[in-house]
Formats: structure tokens, sequence, C-alpha cells
RNA sequence: GAUCUGUUAGCUCAGUCGGUAGAGCAACGGCCUUUUAAGCCGUGGGUCUUGGGUUCGAGUCCCAAACAGAUCACCA
């Protein structure tokens, strides 16, 4: 059923209205632009000669109407420009009604047209457009959320409210023009890591969405069913070990930008659906990996920001390498005040009720360190930092230390208290890899639902043998909210989940 | 999943002690040929998120539900 409101009743009369007039209000022709809103702001002072003759077209975002003249906002994709609008100048002849009736009564806010004429500066100094052809280009059937900002740059009726902003993603973007900002800002996120990864060679590569065995990370999975082959199917909570099988396919460096899926809770810095970026390197360890993470990372945000400094919550983040580098131990050492590697599981517990961190019986050692550290330490960790070394126990797809025993080559780099990356010397002895994967079905046996289940075909692929490699994730939502300054995951996706609105009554 | 807060016109919000709902913008009808939160005169617009309850009477008080936000738990 459509429940219309007097405003949208009187949209769609206007149809018929325009229909009667003779004019589409939906034409096919298309209409030629020769100019953006930003590109006549940008370049009237220095080359006006160059505005004298431009065909521009937008939304109308405000009228201000004077008889016979008037003053409309015209929104292209570059931004907002004033158009100038006389009644003589579109009518030359007798016949009024194109000023009159269509552009006065017929044009809402919201509404396309396209404008032809030139670039000057009104009597109070406003970039304006001269129209001198009008045409009308598409109809808006619900009214927008009128934003005005005063002379003081103070907004007015902001269209703030994140249930309205997340569900009419579309209208956000129309009205709130910072909106757009953070989105294209994380394209060009995207675009510079992927030119950072091409130059150096390494090979952008598709891997299923689709998996029968949910590897490659601790997460409860999604599950869904194909009907022909008649069985469970799980979407992806990671690529990696796909990505390792290329490795031992024989490519050197394989890449992939994707959307994993996790059947866990959402707030706001979880979504269901995330972007990860995996890349494997072979012949590379974990401590050349440090090296172009910090690199590359320097590279693409001075590329999307213009320097290595972002601003979120008041902190100032670098992202200028190097970065500083602490062991696990060492940090949960001076956050904590606990020398883990002395600190047995019973000493371990002793220490979590002291300090009231809440703990699980089924909890192994290894998810107690871990515990303790997201608690006492994470939130410590503002500018770019790296925490390497972790135990074995939590990382049953990283290689062990090369000289301290019960460590992994394993790092994480936390910026702003949140963990971004992750990163290891990756397993590729197969007899091990074999072991440390049956591990994981005792932790799950135990109960822990995350535990990483055996796939078998990767054991099997490592068997044929993979070169030393070094592999990495980066959560490039979270990395988005950092070089944009948002707080909320919600911010950098266009279309966050959200439950259906109720439609009971 | 837990706790707290919110949901009133297209948008942003008022709504007092419980007495059948208001403003600004937007809309509609006028006036106005360089305005800019344009202005002036006039008009219309509401299932107060939903469902129960208390009451002579509920936007307002009570109970439940839906959705959202914040905090927490889990996780990246």
């Amino acid at each position: 059923m459509l429940h219309l409101s007097e405003q949208e009743i009187i949209r769609r009369q206007y149809l018929d209205e325009f229909r009667n007039l003779g004019i589409d209000p939906y034409p096919a022709a298309m209409f030629d632009v020769t100019t953006l809103a930003s590109e006549i702001k940008d370049g009237f002072d220095i080359h006006p000669d160059q505005f004298k003759n431009i065909r521009i077209a937008g939304r109308i975002m405000s009228k201000r109407i004077m008889g016979k003249a008037a003053f409309a906002e015209i929104q292209d994709s570059s931004g907002r420009i004033q158009a100038y609008i006389n009644r003589d100048l579109i009518c030359p002849n007798d016949n009024k009604e194109l000023y009159n009736t269509v552009f006065k009564k017929l044009c809402d806010i919201g509404d396309f047209v396209g404008l032809e004429g030139y670039a000057f500066r009104t009597q109070t100094g406003e970039l304006s457009i001269h129209v001198s052809e009008f045409k009308f280009l598409s109809k808006s059937l619900h009214p927008l959320p009128i934003v005005k900002t005063d002379a003081d740059g103070k907004i007015h009726d902001a269209f703030t409210d994140p249930e309205q902003r997340y569900r009419k993603r579309y209208v956000d973007l129309i009205v709130n023009p910072h909106v757009k900002e953070t989105f294209i800002k994380r394209s060009r996120l995207i675009n510079s890591m992927r030119n950072y990864f091409n130059s150096k060679g390494w090979l952008e590569v598709e891997t299923p969405v689709l998996q029968s065995i949910h590897g490659g990370a601790a997460a409860r999975p999604f599950k869904t069913h194909h009907n022909a082959l008649d069985m469970q199917l799980y979407l992806r909570i990671a690529n990696e070990l796909y990505l390792k099988r290329l490795i031992v396919g024989g490519f050197d460096g394989v890449y992939e930008f994707g959307k994993m899926f996790r059947n866990e809770g959402m707030d706001r810095t979880h979504n269901p659906e995330f972007t990860s970026m995996e890349i494997y390197i072979a012949y590379k360890d974990y401590l050349w990996m440090m090296e172009m993470v910090e690199d590359c990372l320097q590279t693409v945000v001075n590329e999307v920001c213009g320097s290595p400094i972002c601003s979120i919550s008041g902190k100032e983040i670098n992202f200028s390498k190097p970065y500083l580098r602490l062991s696990m131990y060492e940090a949960i050492e001076k956050y904590a005040g606990i020398d883990v590697a002395q600190s047995d599981e019973s000493t371990l517990r002793n220490y979590c009720r002291n300090n009231r961190i809440e703990i699980e019986d089924n909890m192994a050692w290894g998810k107690l360190v871990d515990t303790i550290f997201s608690d006492k330490v994470e939130s410590n960790l503002i500018q770019p930092t790296y925490i390497i070394d972790y135990p074995l126990e939590m990382t049953p797809l990283a290689k062990k230390h090369r000289s301290k025993e019960g460590l992994v080559e394993r790092f994480e780099l936390y910026v702003n208290g949140k963990e971004i990356a992750n990163a290891y010397s990756e397993l590729n002895d197969p007899i091990d890899q074999r072991n440390r994967l049956e591990e994981q079905l005792n932790l799950a046996a135990r109960g822990d639902e995350e535990a990483m289940v055996m796939d078998e075909d990767f054991v099997h692929a490592l068997e044929y043998g993979m070169p030393p490699t070094s592999g990495l994730g980066i959560g490039i939502d979270r990395l988005t909210m950092m070089i944009t300054g948002q707080e909320a995951i919600q911010e950098v996706l266009f279309f966050p989940q959200m439950k259906p609105e109720s439609k009971q009554g």
C-alpha cells in the first residue's frame, strides 16, 4: 500500500501537468554536460573566458524566486553552484510558460534540470550561472530534507538521524556532502593500495566466497545451501587458505580485496560482512612484511590524505614509518605488569580474577594471554604499533619462531587502540600444520565455537611444498575509519546491515 | 544477548500538573527582475512507532513489542 503525504501527492499531480504541457518529466535524450560546478568554482577567476558557454546539470537544492527572476542552487556530482534564472532570458517570446509554470511551479527541490548559459558573479559576489536555456531532466517524487547553512556556517535542520541516514543512504549522500567525501576517500584508499601492490608486480586474484570448509580464521560462519549439489556451504570467514594454495601453485605474490562474512555480534566496529585485503608473498618473512606494510601505509595515507597524519577522536595518528615494535609479552608486561612467559594457566586465571577480567572455564593458556592483552594493552596502542611474537596456541597457521620457544612469527598492527592488520611468517611445514589443526579440533571439543576446522585439501597442498611465505590481512573498513576520522563502521559502509523496518499495524 | 536512552507534520524539534497537538523550514495561493538560512501576506498538512492497561479523559502515567543509538558481552 502506498501512503502518500500531501507533498507527494502534489508532486505526482505535477507529472500530469508536465505531460499536459507536452513536456516529458523523464526525457530519454541525453543532456550534454560540459562543465561541473567544481570546475567553475576552481577555474572562473583564473580563466573567466572558458565559462562563457557552458552546460551543467544537477538537482535543484534550493529556489529563491523574486517575481520575474529567481535563484536556484544546482547540485551535481562535484558540488553546488547557484543559477540565475531570468524570465525574459529563458522565455524570449511572449509565451512565458517555461518560467511561470514549468520552473516556478512544477520544479521542486530534488528535481534534475539541465542549464545552459555563462558563469558570472552577482552583485553580492556569488558565482552563478546566467541561464539562457532551461531543460527539465527528471522529477523527484519525495521531498528531501532541507539542510541549510547560514552566514556563520551554522547548519540548520541537519539530516542526522543515523537510522534514517543508513536506511536511506541515497538521501544521506544527496544532502550531506561530507558523507560523499568519506566514501570517495574509501575508494581512493583501495585504489592507492592496489596501485602500490601492482607496482611491485603482485597479482590481484579472486578466490571462492562459497566454501565447503570455512578455514583461515577463528570465527562463526554463515551457512547456506547449494540446491543442485544438495550440500551445505559456508560464506567465507577468510580467504587465507586459498591464497596459500596459489603460492603453492607458483605465484610469487597474490592479493585479494574481498568481502568476509562472520556470524557474530554487530556494533560500531563490526558489520556481518566486511572488506579485508589479504596478501601473500613468497620467499619473505614477517620481518620483511612489517617493512612493506609501513611503507605501503605511509604511501597510501599520503596519497589519500595529502599527509601521513590523520586525526580521529581528537587524536593525531602519524602513519610515517617506521612503526614501534613491541613483543606481545613486553606489551603485557608494560601495560598489565605481569610476566606471562613465567606464568602458568592457574597464575593467569588468578591475575584475571584479581583484575576483574572476565574469563571462562574453557579458556586455555593462549586464550587467557589474549584476553589479558585485549583488556589491558590494546587501548594504549594509539600510534601505529606492531605487536610481535604471539603464543603458539593462539595461532595455528603461523610458523614457529626461529629462536623463541613457544612463540610464532606473527605481528598485528594496532592503530588508535584497534587491530587493523595481522600477519605471519606462514606455516609451510605440512606435518606441523596437520598437528596444529588437530589441536584446534581439541579446542573445539573443549567448547571453543571459533576453533578452526581441518581442511584436508589445504594440508594436502602444503604437502606438495610451499616456499617460505609471508602473509598479511588488513581490515579495510577499519583503516578507512582511521583516515576519515569516523568512529563507526556504519559510516564507512554505504549500506550497513540493518534489521528491516517493521511494517506491522 | 544485557542495560540505558530515543521514536510527535516531508525535515529539525517543542509539547508544562493527564484535558482531543505547536514552531521554523518544506508545501499550497498571492506580491516581488542580482537573491542567498531571501523577504512580505494568506492557507493546508498529524494512525503522536505498534499493541494492551489505568482513567470520565493519555502524545503525556503503567506493561509489552518493533526499530535505532550509546554502553557492555562476543569478535576483526
